[in-house]
RNA sequence: GCCCGGGUGGCGGAACCGGUAGACGCAGAGGGCUUAAACCCCUCGGCUCCCCAGGGAGCGUGUGGGUUCGACUCCCACCCCGGGCACCA
């Protein structure tokens, strides 16, 4: 350990150090043309990387190939599309193919128990580690539970539900404060059941429409004990550090929308059945509440629901039943009974029933109606809202249908009355819509508080502050964000190193006693159901010599009996920090050295924060992996253990190949091979059907497989063609017919160099004449400035015009050798085995891996003559060649003396001449 | 509905900071080599029209306006396609 990560490529003397990452799984592990985009690319540039002298880590991403194809395939039970060993066997054969072999120095295989033990670890860290509210920081439990031990500092608020001071609280009282800080923790929680996986799904696993992300099947919500991560103590910093990082807007706006940071206040409205707190990002309308909602779900509904309807209650409140409790109970019923699809499919019609229950607005002392409605959800904020119809379309919407009252207490802006044709003065019941603009408040006020006349701002805090004084409220921020969840009833996936005594509480195992490894089972299935009250059975639980083991723990109680965590963890585990493994692949005593950390990946500037250089992956992980990796990479941050604070610096979302896929007038798809286009119209089996660019798939019936390309081509070919079609970050079609350009390409370079009739090198030994010295030169300094920036597809076109040059220039052979060996120099990251074969025959020994990469030479960039247009009121109309230090007075003298631009000035007045040197000439004329 | 991307020849795509639009490749046309075909090599090509084989004119980067000597590029409005979120108070 300690020594400087020999990495997998270091070379002694190159210190520009370089980590470059992938993620090459866009969807699952199945086999389309996505996959070598992503892993060409990254191998392209890292091959650029050495060749320019730096010294490159190249982790080859997250490795699920180290698994025993069969047992990964029933353990996971979850990729329709790997269920074959045969499948894999078939991306090792293409990845052999594309020279991207499985190299075990380069793999980090996260089913070895040797990476199981740091997965295992570093959950330990979280389980051992809590957040202080104040600093935001995690730390050890044990510092915090000495602090308040010492009466340092009482419990965070909203952790210790009894309210009584530390040194009262009994033993199982104190292990629920300290359980209520740390960051891994059990709870009882509402889970995502999926007994078609026979698992448990994170909320991020589960789609808008209710499903599992992975196999489709129906998710529902339950309530079961599982290990959370408190993800939500990082909300703030998982936001705010985006801004610092080279990440394109697209994934920072979907990792912002899902963490969801809203600043408003909580306010506490008192009923007969006790206090009533609602979250409102609109504090400042407090005025202009006019009734309240509660969720179906949400714990005071029985409370509020009243023994009978107020005198006057209008029946279209009742939901036509004879009590509260008849109304409430057939309302919350019904809600429970639809599912989330129904929920969120539906037509967003508001419903909603009476509780018979008033509660009183704190500011003006109003009594207003409590509603049971599910345009409110449980799983937001406090799961009840104060409803401001005037400011708000839902709220307005609900209104309408059970005719409550409008209260405009913001005016609106004139346009937006006037787009409206609204008299200034006119009532808020008369608006349309609701008024979510800025304004000024207006009629909010009472003895102690006046806001008219305040802006929205100005408002939102002059209220939340009389608020906090009063007691009845506070500022609050509120997140869309939730804990993850992080257990899963599956064999396959990091064990818990966790054990429970007898009396049912977790003790974690010594750090010397992991790793904790999975037993070896016949039957590893998960045991699924198409039952929705089917009950979780861990595969683990079905091994019993397991299960129950008796261990001393280390912690001075000797052996003891105990009962292992039948749950796994996700497989997100392994991908939240096995870059970090990249670094130090071999150390066995921890994690990654630090002063390896550093030297990869620590902090490069003031104000840098750290991380892999370029990470390149799909965009689909936005708020899986790329969430996750950064909140386990924080914590290790946090605890010393790394010195970067990010753990992606720069993330380039490359794109797919995709391809057309067809469909019939059923809207089934037909085979893509076999559909046959005929005079602008595509036919199968003689009927018409329709086509459509999509991701390719077996169940889309469009997959091409590279595989053959390969047989025919090679895979040079393969690779080029890919990155010659468009840029890495850009989807796009694949197209058969057009490979053969690059093989085309390839034989060209190929006889530049060999004769093919005699296996003879043809190149001279004469030096280059000036021209092609100038394209040699020009190519170069275009084709490094294509790899800098990843566009390849530029770098490769810019080598075809060299090789068109030299091929016409030399058409009977005798390329100049010191042209012919940059051309393979230039070529090689892009077809590293033909430019590796084409090296050998120049005569070179060793490989050009690590041969110099050819530099542009700027004196042959300039060009002494230059070919200007003429313009004449913006049209070209003539070209002319000047030296390309011409200065302006010579352009101009020039220009005129073009024939055709002669004659058209000839007769007209020049009003203006436009002269840029060594650009252009533009005659304006009267 | 909201938020991100993106619209350039028959096709994939080039074009630095506002300065020759269409690089490079595919498909296509014509020619060479060949008994023939394939492979390979050479030439041509944005669209429309005009003169007559070499040029000339007009129109052209989703649509309509604007700024500028000059706009694929900058500004305003709109249309279309792809992706994400979606009753989040």
């Amino acid at each position: 350990m300690g020594e400087l990560a020999e990495g997998f490529d270091a070379v002694a003397g190159r210190p520009k150090r370089y980590v470059l990452d992938m993620y090459p799984y866009p969807s699952g592990v199945g086999l389309h043309v996505g996959h070598p985009l992503g892993f060409i690319g990254t191998d392209v540039y890292a091959r650029y990387l050495r060749m320019t002298g730096h010294h490159v880590v190249h982790s080859m991403g997250y490795d699920a190939f180290g698994l025993p194809a069969e047992q990964y395939a029933l353990a996971t039970n979850t990729h329709p599309r790997l269920t074959t060993e045969a499948n894999i066997a078939t991306m090792r054969r293409q990845l052999r193919r594309l020279g991207l072999a499985h190299d075990p120095r380069r793999s980090v295989a996260t089913t070895d128990p040797a990476f199981y033990r740091w997965t295992q670890w570093i959950f330990l860290r979280l389980f051992e580690s809590c957040y202080d509210t104040e600093a935001d920081r995690a730390r050890p439990v044990a510092e915090l539970e000495a602090e308040l031990e010492a009466g340092d500092r009482e419990p965070a608020p909203g952790t210790n539900p009894s309210g009584r001071p530390w040194s009262e609280l009994d033993a199982s009282a104190r292990r629920a404060v300290l359980n209520a800080h740390r960051l891994a923790y059990l709870a009882e929680v509402p889970v995502n059941w999926c007994p078609g996986l026979g698992t448990v799904l994170s909320n991020e696993e589960v789609t808008a429409d209710g499903r599992s992300e992975r196999g489709n099947f129906p998710v529902f919500r339950r309530p079961m004990e599982q290990w959370m991560l408190r993800i939500t103590a990082y909300a703030d910093r998982l936001l705010d550090d985006l801004d610092g990082l080279d990440w394109s807007e697209a994934i920072k706006t979907q990792q912002r929308n899902w963490i969801g940071r809203s600043t408003g206040a909580q306010v506490r409205f008192a009923t007969p059945a006790g206090d009533l707190e609602v979250f409102t990002t609109r504090p400042d309308t407090l005025f202009g509440t006019t009734y309240m909602v509660v969720a179906p779900e949400h714990p005071l509904v029985e409370d509020l629901t009243a023994a009978a309807w107020p005198d006057g209650t209008p029946p279209a409140w009742t939901g036509g039943s004879a009590t509260p409790d008849e109304a409430v109970a057939a309302y919350v019923g019904a809600a429970a009974r639809r599912s989330e699809l129904d929920r969120q499919a539906g037509d967003r019609v508001k419903t909603g029933v009476f509780t018979g229950t008033t509660a009183t607005n704190p500011v003006n002392g109003a009594e207003i109606p409590v509603f049971v409605a599910d345009y409110v959800l449980m799983g937001y904020g406090t799961g009840a809202i104060m409803a401001v119809p005037a400011h708000d379309q839902r709220d307005l919407e609900f209104a309408r249908a059970f005719d409550l009252s409008v209260v405009g207490v913001v005016e609106p802006s004139s346009e937006w009355l006037t787009a409206r044709s609204l008299a200034p003065d006119a009532p808020a019941t008369n608006w349309p819509e609701a008024y979510v603009g800025a304004g000024v408040a207006m009629a909010s006020g009472n003895d102690d508080i006046a806001l008219d006349g305040l802006d929205v701002a100005a408002a939102k805090a002059a209220i939340t502050t009389w608020l906090e004084g009063k007691g009845m409220g506070a500022g609050k921020v509120q997140y869309k964000l939730r804990d993850w969840l992080f257990s899963r009833q599956r064999y396959w996936g990091e064990p818990f190193p966790i054990v429970f005594g007898t009396d049912g509480e977790p003790r974690a195992l010594p750090d010397d006693q992991l790793p904790l490894e999975l037993p070896p089972m016949e039957d590893f299935t998960p045991t699924t159901s198409d039952r929705e009250d089917s009950e979780p059975e861990p595969p683990l639980g079905r091994a019993e010599d397991w299960t129950s083991v008796t261990l001393d723990l280390g912690d001075g109680e000797g052996p003891q009996p105990y009962r292992r965590e039948l749950n796994t963890m996700p497989n997100w585990a392994g991908s939240c920090w096995y870059e970090l493994r990249y670094l130090d692949p071999t150390n066995d005593e921890m994690l990654v050295a630090p002063e390896n950390e550093r030297y990869w990946m620590g902090p490069q500037w003031d104000g840098d924060c750290g991380g892999v250089d370029l990470y390149v992956g799909g965009v689909e992980h936005a708020v899986l992996h790329l969430l996750y990796a950064r909140f386990w990479h924080k914590v290790l941050f946090d605890l010393g253990h790394v010195s970067s604070s990010e753990p992606y610096r720069r993330l380039f979302n490359q794109g797919l190949i995709q391809a057309f896929e067809y469909t019939d007038e059923r809207g089934f798809y037909v085979e893509a091979a076999q559909v046959v286009e005929s005079g602008g119209r595509y036919l199968f089996e003689g009927r018409p059907v329709t086509r459509q660019l999509g991701r390719m798939g077996k169940s889309r019936k469009n997959a091409v497989a590279p595989d053959e390309m390969c047989e025919r081509y090679g895979a040079d070919t393969l690779r080029l063609y890919e990155m010659f079609s468009g840029p890495l970050e850009q989807s796009r079609p694949w197209d058969d017919t057009a490979v053969v350009g690059m093989y085309r390409l390839l034989q060209r370079i190929w006889r530049v160099v060999v004769d093919e009739e005699t296996g003879a090198v043809r190149v001279a030994d004469a030096p280059p004449d000036q021209a092609t010295q100038r394209v040699l030169h020009r190519t170069t300094a275009s084709v490094r400035e294509g790899m800098e920036t990843l566009r390849f597809n530029t770098s490769i076109a810019r080598i075809t015009e060299l090789t068109n040059h030299l091929t016409s220039a030399h058409p009977e052979g005798g390329v100049p050798r010191e042209v012919a060996e940059a051309l393979v120099l230039l070529l090689a990251p892009l077809a590293p085995h033909a430019a590796e074969e084409l090296w050998a025959r120049l005569g070179h020994d060793a490989s050009l891996a690590h041969a110099p990469y050819p530099e542009a030479d700027e004196a042959w960039l300039v060009d002494d003559v230059v070919e200007v247009p003429v313009q004449v009121n913006g049209k070209v109309r003539g070209r002319i060649s000047v030296p390309a230090d011409a200065d302006r007075e010579a352009l101009e003298i020039a220009a005129r003396a073009d024939a055709k631009v002669a004659t058209l000035l000839s007769d007209a007045t020049v009003r203006k001449v436009v002269v840029v040197p060594g650009r252009m000439v533009n005659f304006v004329l009267a």
